[in-house]
DNA sequence: AATGAATGAGACTTCATTCAT
DNA sequence: TATGAATGAAGTCTCATTCAT
């Protein structure tokens, strides 16, 4: 990569970066393209030359977040282990991305209901959705749980609520909410 | 109560109703006064002869939504029961009021993680909030549940999922979730 | 007059008064056709029954004011004496009307530089100020005052002054400027 | 400096100008921000990027005007000369700077009576007009004259009253007055 | 005559975006 | 590439005025 391009991709991460912590601070309306500029210390056309627009600028945030919750997934599942213990997997994982990319769950909470300003990155959020409420699916069944589907829904739903509650308010106590669910289904 | 009265009542509700559809499906900030106006059939100024401000249209929302859910809630709290009716009670409720009072319940979910907007809505929703949360831990610790704090917190977080999905998703089986989730607390 | 015509004219002076107080308070743009209404504990519509207009209520209170300041010197022109007493005479006068309208006046001097609101009533107040000029020329003239013309515009400017400090200020020392005035052209 | 300040600087002056010549002669209150902009021959936005809003505008003008009186007067005070030539000195400066910013001074006494729009604005303006008048009292307590308290509030009414006239009327022979005032004071 | 609900033009302001430098 | 001045559509809100009751 040329010493120029590489400058570019500085750049580009910077506004991505800094942008992601104001839609997730301010709300992605409640930000201005002028106030992501002067956060992150550049000009305000600067932007222009990165992103074709303020939107273009979001689905970028969402391309890397999205990468980044693969990426960490695909390690995850490389792991051997019992069914529970993938499960178990599971949940630890979506906890530790939780707070290593807590803006960015943020962002993605606060838009998912959205539905004006997000055709696009919602299509592809659900896609991952999908598929991860299959994968535990799939480890139900194969743990022979009756009802895999619900059981599913219901694992993914508690999950989502623990994340919720967890980026709304200051000071949840996620990693015993984790681990109570966790036992839970350790127990069966 | 004189003609002028039921012509302003009536306008009002018009107003909260058609604003409320909006903000639900298109968000709080996606919505303009003048679409709101357009829906309901009325002049762009008539909202301000009734509301100081599209925050203070927001607010009488969250009013009348919250008088609902209270109404509702103090109604099944009066019927007597164990307390592991009482948690499926209060799950029928809540499965209950989403269904009919949808809109409401995705714009609070929408507006819940965006700070910007709310300080006040948000006060009193976390309040009821509160209140809910600590009545089913009471129900919890009447049950002789094990911590019965991050039970309660546990349970919360599930039917807050369970809801976020249903008002996220088509043809989402909110019915066959409460029952899935009612039956693990009986058959402890 | 019969009772009906009784009520309106009442009704119509109560309107002219109140919005005579509030334009003299608030400003001509800064009041409003409701807070007039309002201040006068009657309907915002009733206003349109007596006036075609916000501006014709102007011009009424202008009328009003007029015909009493017109009364006024009336009643002093008939006042017979020498010319300096006649000036004396004016001076007192015009200060007595000052504090007597006080409301009046404030309107009157803080429109008179706003060319936009007030193509006709500017007119007639002119039409008055000439008449007054005039007056004062005919008595310095009659007094044998060398250059009556710009004698009399100077008088004129500084009682205009005075008025306008008395104005705008609280607790101008009025009675002693007048005095002080008159004492100067006396003592010629 | 910079081109771009350069440019900022220009257009900056451009808005103040137009928005004066505007304000003066259609008042604050009847000019619009889409009127200055299309007078200025620029778009309806420019002026948020320079000022915060219209009163931030108004304010500015206010600041450059009273700069140019300062300094105007700064000027004049230096000169020495028996009290009597201080208080002609004062009395053509004042006709000098009438003339020079006639739209500045046509806004100043316009807005003065409007207390709604302009708390800070008049203060300062109020301070201005407090040390002119302390100035000429000490003149004329310097020159002998009795009661100079009053006879300095009279002659700053004579001279504001003259200004008054000039700004309201085509045609005003402001030299003559200030001629004949002067003349007054020179023959005590 | 009196009421006040309803109207809509127009005001101020914000902000994503363009473009000359 | 980087800058920031300039643009103008669109938003919220005000208020004189109309009109059905």
């Amino acid at each position: 990569m040329s010493k120029h391009q590489e400058k570019r991709e500085e750049s580009k991460t910077l506004l991505v970066n800094t942008a992601l912590q104001l839609f997730s601070r301010k709300g992605y309306d409640g930000t201005s393209i002028r106030a992501i500029a002067a956060e992150a210390g550049v000009s305000l056309g600067l932007m222009y030359n990165y992103f074709e627009s303020k939107e273009a600028l979001l689905l970028e945030i969402f391309n890397r977040g999205n990468k980044d919750i693969e990426a960490s997934f695909a390690k995850a599942a490389d792991v051997p282990g019992a069914e529970i213990d993938q499960l178990e997997q599971h949940i630890l994982q979506t906890v530790h991305l939780l707070k290593e990319k807590r803006a960015f769950w943020r962002l993605l909470h606060s838009l998912r209901l959205q539905s004006n300003v997000l055709a696009q990155v919602v299509e592809e959020t659900n896609a991952q959705t999908a598929y991860i409420e299959a994968q535990i699916r799939q480890n139900l069944e194969a743990a022979g749980i009756p009802s895999p589907d619900l059981e599913a829904k219901l694992l993914f739903a508690t999950i989502d609520g623990i994340a919720h509650h967890y980026l709304l308010l200051e000071d949840y106590p996620i990693d015993g909410m984790a681990a109570l669910l966790i036992q839970k289904y350790k127990s069966r």
